[in-house]
DNA sequence: TCTGGGGTCCTAGGACCC
DNA sequence: TCTGGGGTCCTAGGACCC
């Protein structure tokens, strides 16, 4: 990410090894950048890379993607290809409609009862008719498959939403266990949301039995927290609304959302509420220095002997 | 092709308020 | 007290992406 900021403030990071880089303001032309990223990071990090250029992000996604995929050896692919201006729609044609991002498997499917196999058969669709079958979805798409993307590059992408899972390597029903699995996944949640300073406003649990049904339950707080405790017991309470005595279950997940900067407001009689504060810095503090096991609270010493 | 562990965004219904 | 319209917030689930 350092490199490519190197070449332009206007970075977009996608995922994690994934970026959008705007360098509509340099003079040079854009494949020359391109080839220049591609040596420096070669060389400078020894990884390969593969990169699209085109005048808007989508384009330059499915660029790379139609790279990635042409490129034919056992070597890890290190493409480059540009979609000049001008000839998007050309471009995306005769792709199949799976390869346009932001579709899959499900409206791929919707989209061959309609006769719609390529991405040329979706820009010829009446762009109505794609509103009114698919609703926002639908005119976006539209827009998609002609070549058209106004989105800009997005400097800063604020964090959403903050989760952890795990998945058991066997089924458990144990009450006990998964218990303290939730409050050992609510500590770790709790950690990242002190990490980088923020609180949440909704606590969310996620659970799959063995059957492989999925259930989420959320609750929105009164106050936002960063607090391990608070995160533990809003998700027991959503826990007990799901589960039943005996059944088994697959995998367990705690997660916040609505997060914010906090706010640490004290009220007269909330010196409890300071004093584990405290005692959370202080545990985050020597995890930090010594791994993440170094200091184990009561429950998920517990949890480890389950293990 | 599937699994696992993260994420984002959208939709739809209900509650509530003006 | 009821009706209607519009807006916001909350909740649950689903589609999609890496």
């Amino acid at each position: 990410m350092s490199i490519l900021q190197s070449y332009s403030p206007l970075v977009e990071q996608l995922s994690i090894d994934e970026a959008f880089v705007d360098v509509s303001d340099l003079q040079q032309p854009g494949i020359e950048i391109g080839r220049q990223m591609q040596n420096r990071i070669n060389r400078e990090l020894r990884l390969p890379c593969s990169l699209g250029i085109a005048s808007n992000k989508l384009i330059a996604k499915m660029a790379t993607n139609v790279a990635k995929a042409s490129h034919r050896s056992a070597s890890p692919p290190n493409a480059i290809l540009e979609v000049p201006a001008g000839q998007e729609a050309d471009f995306l044609k005769d792709l199949p409609t799976e390869a346009l991002w932001g579709v899959g498997p499900k409206t791929a499917e919707r989209l061959a009862l309609l006769g719609i196999h390529t991405i040329g058969d979706l820009a010829a669709f009446p762009e109505q008719r794609l509103g009114k079958l698919f609703g926002k979805m639908g005119s976006e798409l539209s827009a998609h498959a002609r070549g058209i993307d106004n989105r800009p590059v997005i400097v800063e992408h604020g964090v959403k939403s903050i989760s952890q899972e795990t998945t058991f390597s066997s089924d458990r029903a144990d009450e006990g266990v998964l218990k303290r699995t939730i409050c050992g996944l609510a500590e770790q949640v709790g950690y990242r949301l002190r990490h980088k300073g923020l609180c949440a406003s909704t606590v969310r649990i996620k659970i799959r039995f063995s059957d492989f049904s999925t259930f989420t339950r959320q609750v929105t707080l009164s106050q936002p927290t960063d607090q391990d405790s608070l995160i533990c017991d809003s998700a027991l309470d959503l826990f007990r609304r799901i589960w039943q005595k005996g059944q088994p279950v697959r995998l367990l997940g705690v997660g916040v959302s609505g997060l914010d900067e906090c706010v640490h407001q004290l009220s007269l009689w909330d010196h409890s509420l300071e004093k584990e504060r405290k005692l959370l810095s202080a545990l985050d503090r020597l995890r930090e220095r010594y791994g993440k096991d170094a200091v184990l609270r009561g429950h998920s010493l517990r949890k480890k002997k389950d293990d």
